[in-house]
DNA sequence: TCCGGCGCTGACTTTCGAGTCAACGAGGGG
DNA sequence: CCCCTCGTTGACTCGAAAGTCAGCGCCGGA
C-alpha cells in the first residue's frame, strides 16, 4: 500500500529531523549551559528555522527534558547492568568506573551536559534531578547491600554511604576532566583513572606496611603532578 | 567630632542593611535556586523595597557573587586548614569530612546553596565554579602530594585523582543529605558518615580476611557466579 | 504543467524580570 | 519650627527570549 509506505517514509524523515534538533540541543547545551541556551541557538545549530523547533517539541522544557532523558537513560542502563551483574563486587565497581570513563572518552560533550548541567539544573524543576540521583544511588546502594549479604563488604559500612562515595568519586573525577582540571591526555590519566578508582575504593589510600607490592607490572610509576592553576 | 560619630553610626546601619539583604538572598537562593531567584523575592524576604537592593549592590550578579563568596570562602578556609595542618594523613582526611558534615549539621540551608546551586550553576558564567573547584581540588591534591612524599600514600595513586575522589565522596554524601536521599536522623547516619568516609577512603570497602576471604582473580575468564551466597 | 497540501519559515506578539529614577518623608541641623 | 538631605520607595522602562501564526514554496500527483 503506497499510503503506508509514504507515511512510513515521512515518519522516518520526521524522526531524523527530531534527532537533528536533539543533537543540536545537546551541542548548544554543552557549550552554553542550560541558562545560556536559547531556542534560536538550537535552531541555528541544527540548521533549521526557529519555529520548526516548536513543531517537533512542545517547548523548551520538553526539549531539554528529552536531551536529558536520552543521555541519562543510556548512562543509567549501563550502570544498572554493571551493578546488577552476577559478578564479584570488584568487577562490578570496575565496570561502573569503566562505564563512566568510557562514556567520557567517547562523548565528552554529552558527559559534560549530564555532569555539569543536568545533574543540578532546574530543568523540570527539581524533581528531575532528584529522581535521577535517587535512581543511581538506589541502584548502587542495592549493589552494596547484596555485597554485604554475601560478605564482600567490610563490616560496619553503610551501603547507602558507600553508594554516595562511589558515585561521588566517579562524578567528581568526570567533573575534573570535563572542566579541564584533570587533563586526560596527560600520562594516560584517563586510562589510569578507572583502575585507580577501583583500587582506591576497594583497598583504600593508606600506605601498606610492605608498600611496594604491585598488582601488575607498570612501566611508569612516576606521574607528573596534574594540577591546573 | 560628631561628624565622625554620625558617619560611623550610619556606616554601621549600612552594614546591617547589607547583611539583612545578603541573608535574605541566601534564604531565597536556597529555596528557589539560582534561576528561580528574583530580586523582587530577595527584597520581599528582606522586608525592603525593590529599589533598595540596588542601593547596596551593583546588580543581581554582584549580590549572588557575594552570597557565594561568603559561604564558599568560609568552607574553603576550613578545608585549607584541615588539608595543610601538620598531622598524619588520616587526621587530615577525618578533619575534612568533619568540616563538611559539621557545616551541614549547623547550616543545612547554606550547604544546600553551596552544594546544589553554587557548585554547578553558571552564576558568574562558568569562571566562578571552575575557580571554586580548582581551588578545593588544588588544595587537596597538594595534601596528597605531601602525603605521597612522606610515604603515607599507597604507591601508584595519582594525587589529583585521590583529591577528586575524596572531595567527590564528601560532596555526594552531602548531596544525599541535602536532597533527602540520605536521612540524617536515621540511626545517627550523619555522625556515622564522617567516620565511614575516613575509614573507607583510607582502608577501602573490601572485606578483610576475617570478614571472609575473597580472592581477586582478575584474569579469570569465568564470569560465572561466585558460589558463595 | 498545474494544483494542493503541508513541512517549513521567520517576523511578530507576549511575557517576564532586571535595572532606573523621580519623588516621598523621616529626622537632624540651623 | 522649617527646611534640606538622603535613605528609601515602587511604578516604570527596556531588552531579551519564549512562544505564535499567517503564509511561502517544495514536492508529489494528476
Amino acid at each position: 500500500m503506497p499510503g503506508t509506505k509514504a507515511s512510513t517514509a515521512a515518519e522516518a524523515r520526521d524522526q531524523d529531523r527530531r534527532k537533528t534538533i536533539l543533537r543540536a540541543a545537546v551541542e548548544v547545551f554543552a557549550r552554553k549551559g542550560y541558562h545560556g541556551c536559547r531556542i534560536a541557538d538550537v535552531a541555528r545549530e541544527a540548521g533549521v528555522a526557529y519555529g520548526l523547533v516548536y513543531h517537533y517539541f512542545k517547548n523548551k522544557e520538553e526539549l531539554l527534558q528529552l536531551v536529558f532523558e536520552t543521555g541519562w537513560g543510556g548512562f543509567m542502563s549501563r550502570i544498572r547492568d554493571a551493578a546488577e551483574a552476577n559478578a564479584p563486587l570488584e568487577q562490578k565497581i570496575r565496570r561502573i568506573a569503566q562505564v563512566a570513563f568510557e562514556a567520557y572518552r567517547i562523548d565528552p560533550r554529552g558527559v559534560r551536559v549530564l555532569v555539569l548541567e543536568f545533574a543540578r539544573s532546574p530543568s523540570t524543576g527539581e524533581a528531575n534531578r532528584r529522581t535521577a540521583f535517587a535512581e543511581v544511588l538506589g541502584v548502587i546502594t542495592r549493589m552494596f547491600e547484596r555485597a554485604r549479604a554475601r560478605g564482600e563488604l567490610r563490616a560496619g559500612l553503610e551501603p547507602a554511604l558507600c553508594a554516595a562515595m562511589l558515585f561521588g568519586s566517579v562524578e567528581m573525577s568526570l567533573t575534573g576532566f570535563v572542566m579541564g582540571l584533570l587533563d586526560p591526555r596527560e600520562s594516560g590519566l584517563l586510562a589510569h583513572a578507572q583502575e585507580q578508582l577501583t583500587s582506591l575504593f576497594l583497598d583504600g589510600a593508606r600506605a601498606t606496611p610492605e608498600d611496594g607490592r604491585w598488582k601488575k607490572d607498570r612501566s611508569a610509576p612516576r606521574l607528573k603532578t596534574v594540577k591546573r592553576s
